[in-house]
DNA sequence: TGCCTAATTGCCCTAAAGTACCATGTGCCG
DNA sequence: CGGCACATGGTACTTTAGGGCAATTAGGCA
């Protein structure tokens, strides 16, 4: 198994040495292949000075060598983590990450997994769950909403007004607080606000508390 | 490391004794506190009969426990997948997985990645950046605000009332009310629903149409 | 020091949202 | 047929939200 750090600076940081004493240093993508020699390995990306549009370059460039790519970045951030693996990064840490954890990493990758940091991980998910058809928890509770009930919740989730509703329903805005004041109460939730969080699988400020 | 199967025959299957020779079989994830003695190990749920809603409580149920828990399934789907990894799940794959690939999804989940058949990951990843197109929209609008603003514009994106949000801030309701006006002026939103749909990165009614 | 921004709040007012109680009409089921 | 769930609203009331106008305070800066 081979490690190879791609990072501007050409040079292996300490702790990068210590996970993998046989690691070696490339500053771009297109060196790649000249200094590795073996089949399995793990490709590492220093993102600490590249911009948006590069981090998007050099990642694609790496995961085309076949190899498993992790980033490394500077200051995690959620929109980022996304953003790079959906161009072929398959892992997302620290560049100040231990040795250990490094390690971790690399095992993981190496076998065909995902790896970030548990709490991207688990917004990760969530998030996921937000554009999949087939849905979480509040399905059964929204099936106990009648056809009525759920359209007027699906309105609510996009953030329309009662007003807007009953336009759109064609009744008056009266009825929409009817079906309104049944839906908060079948789905235990306090008003509107609430109500189109829960729709799009979002945890809401009672959830939190 | 300690391999357990969860699964209503209570039987292991051949496969999976071939993968881990010294695994259990319980039946319920309530026997899995006596069936395990060390502080490492893999909880493996079958989910083959189990109905959507006892899935769920299952899996929160082994993941209770501590150890990362691989969901099993018959029939793989991505909405199964999500939901599943959303109540706790670290991995996913098919009951008849390959001895070999179970050790693989073991050695990732042990070292605390997320794995999944690659065709369902890559659609996973691909889904997320739907929702967060990398950002650019909301992230750039959210610089315009200023320090109170954003954390007023934070408690609504959770659901909070102007109450509770004065009462976080300890200020005036007023004075959140005023912040408000200042925040749906800067990034174009019309009240507090648009608001919280906008800082989650969804859709608006006004956006769809 | 004087100007500017940000934060804070009061008073008042309008509009939405949400609730309570009640009534009508329709379709389905035992 | 009588009961029941559902959809639809009327009247009326309370609570939130949101905004117009104005004032105060604190910190930064030319």
């Amino acid at each position: 198994m081979e490690y190879l750090f791609i990072t501007p600076t050409g040079r292996l940081r300490d702790r990068w040495q210590q996970a993998f004493p046989a690691a070696k240093a490339v500053v771009s993508p297109a060196d790649v292949g000249a200094a590795t020699s073996g089949t399995r390995g793990v490709i590492w990306l220093d993102l600490s000075v590249l911009d948006e549009q590069e981090r998007v370059t050099e990642i694609e460039a790496a995961a085309g060598f076949g190899w498993p790519v992790v980033a490394l970045a500077n200051t995690p951030s959620e929109g980022e983590a996304l953003q790079l693996m959906n161009h072929g990064a398959v892992g997302y840490c620290h560049v100040k990450a231990a040795p250990e954890q490094l390690r971790e990493v690399a095992l993981v990758v190496a076998h065909g997994g995902l790896w970030m940091p548990p709490e991207l991980m688990q917004r990760f998910v969530a998030l996921s769950l937000r554009v999949v058809p087939a849905q979480p928890r509040i399905e059964t509770e929204l099936n106990e909403l009648t056809s009525r009930e759920l359209m007027v919740a699906e309105q609510v989730a996009h953030g329309a007004s009662n007003r807007e509703i009953a336009e759109a329903l064609a009744i008056t805005e009266r009825t929409v607080k009817a079906h309104l004041s049944a839906i908060f109460d079948k789905l235990g939730v306090r008003d509107r606000v609430h109500l189109a969080l829960t729709m799009n699988n979002l945890p809401t400020y009672s959830t939190i508390n």
